[in-house]
DNA sequence: TCGTGTGAAGACGTTCACAGCT
DNA sequence: AGCTGTGAACGTCTTCACACGA
């Protein structure tokens, strides 16, 4: 058994195999091999199996892997990481839409509280959470002891309410500036920037008929800026 | 001077770069070094360097490089990404707060058009580009010559818009659904799935007071599913 | 025969450490 | 002295290719 750490790329990665495996459990089959999985998740067959080692060993050879046992073992690694509460800091534009997203619910984690410079002006159609002022962040996160955070606020606030949070006791920030947060080592920050995702896009694309880069291709990971 | 292959890798940072420039011109400052810019852009000074040796020899020795030149530089390297238009289908909760989105505009990219299922339930407040019923997508993507599109649709029609979006001669997408897109290999898909964003994040953190992975961290990059 | 599990090789990316220019 | 540019070392990730079990 592969009592070894696990690379972030795995982790990553075992998300991704975790949503096609849900997926599958509702179709009929019971078993899954290798390559078909490889296949919904968009890597190689070899690298999903050597992912799964470091689970163990599932798979019976000449058969597959057992959906619902690789389903749960992958979910053992990474249950950890759901139920966890989430406050939301900037619900503006996007930070709205977040708060109506589904998604992070679906996944297990439930935002319990948002808070905007002005909570007044916010647009709280189809909105079940309550948002409160911003200066009530740190009090809030520290008696509920919450420690991830999402980061909507505009870039020109970004760093100054990271630092706030962080304050507060959060210990895990995903954020939507266009910004690199400066954040203590201990604190996790994992940055998303949509318009630089748009940008990637367009480069791979333009260099399909101009003269440009090889571009070797990878999932998006974690970054985690210095002190 | 350099004419390799730039990475992906760095391709990525070079926008992160240009992004730490732009703020660094209206300030007084004429030339950066390079533990500086890194610093800035959350990364080592020697990848830097690294980085930019891929456009040839910019930097002086002892000083550090020129703030305009560089950014001049690396903008000649990915200008060729921006003023281009795009096409957003799914114009619903997150996909109209795409729509606000101010990033996009300012990073150069103009979204031409919005498409959606229902195009009369869109809320349009804010939203000052018009929005089509999705099913003259084809049509005008194909009289426009657009190549990109934002999908931003239910995770149960994204692979069959994407089919659609490619047959209209799309040629990158940036995906917001929790799927693996499956596209011809000339396509270019960068999928950006908050919930597991999050996901990452709470697992970063977790690790830290739990006996789980050393998690090496990377910068997010794009993916591209296998045809 | 089919498909897993894995040693070994290879590709890739990062960082060190220092020579050399200003 | 300060800082770039880079060979070389290192570490990590991916992929091949095949032995082995069902």
């Amino acid at each position: 058994m592969g009592k070894d750490k696990i690379p972030g790329k795995t982790i990553y990665r075992l998300s991704i195999y975790h949503r096609c495996l849900r997926r599958l459990e509702d179709a009929e089959k019971s078993t899954i091999s290798s390559s078909a999985l490889a296949k919904a998740a968009g890597v190689n067959p070899a690298q999903l199996r050597r992912d799964l080692t470091y689970l163990g060993t599932f798979g019976t050879r000449g058969l597959g892997y057992s959906v619902l046992e690789l389903t749960t073992a992958i979910a053992e690694i990474l249950g950890r990481a759901h139920l966890q509460p989430v406050v939301l800091v900037g619900a503006g534009n996007l930070g709205a839409a977040l708060l109506r997203y589904e998604g992070f619910h679906k996944e297990g984690f439930e935002v319990v509280a948002a808070f905007d410079a002005a909570p007044d002006k916010v647009a709280r159609r189809g909105i079940s959470i309550p948002v409160f002022d911003v200066k009530e962040m740190p009090e809030m996160v520290k008696k509920q002891s919450v420690r991830l955070a999402i980061l909507s606020v505009p870039v020109e606030h970004a760093q100054s309410v990271a630092n706030d949070l962080v304050n507060a006791g959060i210990q895990g920030i995903l954020s939507f500036s266009p910004t690199v947060l400066q954040v203590p080592k201990e604190v996790t920050v994992n940055s998303v920037d949509l318009a630089l995702e748009l940008e990637q896009v367009s480069l791979f694309v333009k260099s399909a008929d101009q003269a440009v880069p090889d571009l070797r291709l990878e999932p998006p990971l974690s970054e985690k800026p210095s002190p």
